[in-house]
DNA sequence: CGTCCCGCTTACGTCAACGTCAAGGCATAA
DNA sequence: TTATGCCTTGACGTTGACGTAAGCGGGACG
């Protein structure tokens, strides 16, 4: 199946690709409005390729680590257009260079945050296991969650 | 200096601390009307404890992270109600594991855009190089980014 | 044949996180 | 005294990223 996905040829209509990256229709056409996805049309509807479908994958991320629609657009355009416009280009690249120093900052945050909640998740579990133990989760539940965890990244599998 | 920070007994004017993190005052009074920050008064101006500031700090850093005002107050009110309704705790704890594991996936988001920032900066540089390379970065523009990555990390220094 | 279900477009609504006045209080400086 | 400056509380405006509803066209199904 992964297999099929990575053909070139294959296209895919707009509710495919919804419902592999739980997007909704509305936001799709919206990234086309907004000039980063180009779909090719079939009448009226909307065909979108597989590059369009690695477009969207690199849309999607940008969106999770924070980038703007307008960020994200510069970045695509940077990747079709291999040339022209040098000018413009150079500021892209002092742009680039300013985000990656925020990202960076922001993988800094992100380990201190999750420090913090996994030092608060002990205390909770220790302030639970003296007077509530009932309450504390069983085997099932961790299962239960290192499920919801593979099913969280069955996209990027599939996106490599 | 820092020692000053540090003595409890401590206050700050709600400028002070708009300068200190590069806030402005409109966004410390809409946390309070959203119950993320209660500083006290006297008279009718705001008067932030030495705590209020170190809430502030996990306020600015849970934005940074890509949590919504709304989450930031949860965890901040499990700080200091150390106690009381274990069932709501219990929630809480899952609520925070879920986190950790969306933080996690975070993470790895960066570090992947972080990778293709770098590559696309690459592809820039190379290009500028070949075609305009009066556009290229000069030794000070590198050393003016520098300054700026220190100062924005003073806070942080300062903070913990 | 009617009626779903998709899909399309156009247009207005919404929500978070503030920004931006407006109108005024209190204090210090000229 | 007036002026300057920081503080206050509303109230309304803004921006980004969509949601939602209205209205139409086209296959598929019963």
């Amino acid at each position: 199946m992964a297999l099929e996905l990575r053909r070139p040829e294959r296209t895919f209509t707009i509710r495919q690709l919804c419902t592999e990256f739980k997007a909704t229709p509305r936001a799709l056409r919206f990234y086309e409005d907004k000039g980063l996805l180009t779909p090719a049309r079939d009448g009226m509807n909307r065909v979108y390729s597989y590059k369009d479908r690695a477009r969207l994958i690199l849309i999607l991320r940008g969106k999770r680590v924070g980038l703007s629609l307008q960020e994200i657009r510069e970045i695509l355009e940077l990747y079709d257009e291999g040339d022209e416009a040098a000018h413009q280009n150079a500021h892209s690249l002092k742009k680039f260079r300013e985000k990656i120093v925020v990202l960076e900052r922001q993988r800094e945050d992100i380990d201190g945050a999750i420090q913090e909640l996994n030092q608060a998740c002990e205390r909770l579990e220790k302030h639970l296991s003296e007077k509530r133990p009932d309450l504390l989760p069983k085997a099932a539940d961790y299962d239960q969650m290192l499920r919801a965890r593979l099913d969280g990244h069955a996209d990027l599998a599939l996106a490599k």
